[in-house]
DNA sequence: TTACAAACATGAGTGCGCTCATTTATTATT
DNA sequence: AATAATAAATGAGCGCACTCATGTTTGTAA
């Protein structure tokens, strides 16, 4: 009796789960497909309702805000480089310098598709007063999960002597360093984005160079 | 004759463009005062209409967005800060290090009454796709205005010795570095933005560090 | 089965930034 | 001085993102 109550109250709380779940796949589905036709700005959160088949206001049950929306397309950005390069056993072999240079060229390529309104999100990462907490401290998440990917791979150029040990500080300046270089790519209006490249290239030979000639413990 | 018709000519004109002056230094105060009192985003454009008594729509022949409006609050940061750096004569003898550091905070002091809205402001000048093309050619012209700021502090230090020769290229990368404080200073939630100060002293020491041990020209 | 509670969907309504056809004020011409 | 030409001010109106009182569906307890 009790297995079965049990059984019966799992389904049909999983009903609602899986309604919730279809809901939003629904719009995410439709806001990428009109995103990709018409462009962030373009697209109507009236439009992306329509497109999904439920009313205006149930979107704002499950995004705070437009730009909350535009917001999970990036979510697994993170994974996926971490994946890539986990997998990517031939480029582990390779100076830390072409290391990082291959790391933020992923980053930029999931980026690219994203470009017109990441300033519309990265807005809310950067504003202090937003009301956003929640994403605030997913944000905070993201980042630790970040750095310590970054700490990673330069531990094992440490270990490996390609670079003095510059520990988890090392990790942070280069999570500055790679903001500068988006900030740099999105006003970049090169063929291919070669110029964020080169700049890119540049400042990472430059940085390695002084890595090892000047040392880091001071 | 001639005289005298242009003598009319040039008081009548002058009162077109009085009155423009006029209104437009009457919106700029206005809005001045209500971001102050409520906040960029709690102020609407139609509450700075009315206390610069003006209509609604008269904003917009003056400036383009709300956001452009605030944009105009930043103007004269660079000039003060140049003129300040100028004027201090002591400064200029102090390590290449401490300049710096002083023209970042410098910086930052402008920045910090704006702190609310400027994620907002620098927004229009990351995106891409800004139809703000008259804003982005300003943009340019004030970057350029920046690096040749720049670019004559490190010379002064490159001539006396302070660091090795880092040209153009040096100013344009301590450009990219100062964006990326900013965007910590945004984030930076320590009292008197401490924690930034901290970081921007480390990173100064460490590169000036570099530069003197490792070189430039590589 | 019935009554109740909680989660969820709904869409008319709200206030915002911004537009535009029209009116008013200024300058040029006769 | 009268008229035409042009610049600037106006405010009703628009489309948008977002809200909220109400209705509907789903889960719980008797």
């Amino acid at each position: 009796m009790k297995t079965k109550r049990d059984a019966g109250k799992t389904r049909q709380q999983g009903k609602r789960v899986k309604n919730k779940e279809n809901t939003k796949r629904a719009i995410l589905r439709a806001a990428l497909e009109l995103f990709a036709e018409k462009g962030f700005y373009n697209t109507t959160t009236k439009a992306i309702s329509r497109k999904a088949g439920i009313a205006e206001g149930t979107l704002f049950n499950y995004f705070e805000t437009k730009e909350d929306l535009a917001l999970y397309f990036f979510e697994d950005e993170l994974d996926g480089v971490i994946e890539w390069y986990d997998r990517n056993t031939r480029l582990k072999r390779a100076t830390v310098s072409e290391q990082l240079f291959a790391i933020i060229q992923q980053f930029l390529d999931h980026l690219a598709p994203c470009e017109e309104f990441i300033g519309a999100v990265y807005l809310r990462a950067l504003a202090p007063a937003s009301k956003l907490s929640p994403w605030s401290l997913q944000s905070q998440e993201r980042q630790l999960r970040y750095l310590q990917f970054i700490r990673r791979v330069l531990a094992q150029a440490e270990t490996s002597g390609d670079i003095p040990r510059v520990g988890d500080f090392g990790a942070y300046a280069f999570g500055l360093f790679h903001l500068a270089i988006v900030t740099h790519w999105l006003r970049d209006r090169s063929r291919g984005k070669e110029q964020t490249l080169a700049l890119l290239d540049r400042c990472l030979k430059l940085g390695t160079h002084f890595l090892r000639k000047g040392g880091w413990d001071w």
